[in-house]
RNA sequence: GCCCGGGUAGCUCAGUUGGUAGAGCAUGCGACUGAAAAUCGCAGUGUCGGCGGUUCGACCCCGUCCCCGGGCA
């Protein structure tokens, strides 16, 4: 039974949110829900916010937008890079303006960092300079790590040396703002947990089944336009070499193959190993990491609609 | 049929003075504060092809059989 003790009628504007694993079926359910209660589903996945992978991100069909409105798919250019803070500034803006329309946003997605920063809050870390930026992560790790050991040893301590990209995060916030990471982590800001009636759910469909899936959808893929796509993307000469985007799971992958570094066969198998991978470290996070009492469910049988979200009809 | 190479973890393989075994990848578990479809940490597994023999003791030496490559006929 997956059923929540509702909270009482709150005056708290309503956010509902379906987060899991790649292929768990969240965006189905979520344009299920959003149609049986005037809603507008809002993505939450990394991948799924830049223009230029349509396909290879498994973003919602053209039908699927179709039926009920979807906001923050494919919206940032390929050549920007996201982050969580600045998905969660537009979320929540998004939010707000579904709310003043009285409809219901349904949050969709399984980037549970962002999702987390949606609601909590993240530190309030000013950007970073960009020329220090690129020093930082030009450097190799170890360097790296030597050089946070001496300006933020309590970072070079917690962290691990190999961690690339939170040691480099580390050193860039340390060299950029002159303060800790640590420091500025202890205040949090932005986040709108506190003023939505947040209704979770989480999907954690069987792990082989979905695996199975995954298969099936990077084949389709493969077949279905996602290697014109990356050959599109490649073309492109303005794309930066450290791109979120080069970094979706395909994209190397592909990227390879149309190097001739790799054959098809190759591309498609090493898009499904990182595809397993990435479905997996999303089974640790929704498992532990969202709060104990937001419930888990197999699937998203219809009943579901009601219980967890306290449909009139 | 003969000669040579090989049969060791799910896969690719390492393992000389004989003392019952390891690495990478896969897999599982976990972490996660502005790249998160990212980045990392930890862990397990073996009738060492079968059967005999030598030896206190065999993945290792000997015999034999089976299987897979390559060569010669």
């Amino acid at each position: 039974m997956n059923i929540v003790d509702l909270p009482p009628a709150a005056e708290r504007p309503r956010l509902a949110l379906i987060a899991g694993p790649t292929a768990s079926g969240k965006s189905a359910a979520a344009i299920a829900l959003a149609e049986h209660a005037d809603g507008v589903v809002v993505n939450a996945d990394a991948s799924q916010v830049y223009a230029d992978l349509r396909i290879l991100s498994a973003r919602p069909s053209e039908e699927d937008e179709a039926r009920v409105p979807h906001q923050l798919f494919g919206y940032i250019d390929g050549a920007e890079s996201c982050s969580a803070a600045r998905w969660a500034g537009d979320a929540a803006a998004a939010i707000d303006a579904i709310h003043a329309q009285g409809k219901l946003p349904v949050l969709a997605g399984g980037t549970g960092l962002y999702i987390r920063t949606l609601l909590d809050g993240i530190a309030p870390v000013p950007d970073i300079d960009p020329a220090i930026r690129a020093d930082v992560r030009a450097l190799p790790v170890a360097i790296a790590h030597d050089r946070l050991a001496t300006l933020d040893p309590a970072a070079a301590a917690r962290l691990a040396p190999a961690d690339t990209t939170r040691v480099a995060r580390a050193l860039e916030v340390v060299l950029s703002t002159g303060r800790t990471l640590a420091s500025w982590q202890a205040e949090r800001s932005g986040g709108i947990g506190g003023r939505v009636m947040l209704q979770p759910l989480i999907l954690l469909p069987d792990r082989a089944a979905l695996i199975d899936r995954c298969d099936e959808r990077l084949a389709a893929m493969f077949a279905g336009g996602a290697i014109e796509e990356v050959a599109s993307l490649l073309r492109r000469n303005d794309i930066p070499p450290d791109a979120p985007v080069r970094r979706a799971i395909g994209v190397p992958e592909i990227a390879a193959m149309l190097a001739g570094d790799a054959s098809r066969e190759e591309a498609l198998a090493g898009a499904r190993l990182a595809t397993r991978r990435y479905a997996k470290r999303q089974y640790t996070w929704f498992r532990h990491q969202p709060p104990a009492d937001w419930p888990r469910s197999e699937s998203f049988p219809k009943e579901t609609l009601n219980e967890i979200f306290c449909l009139s009809g």
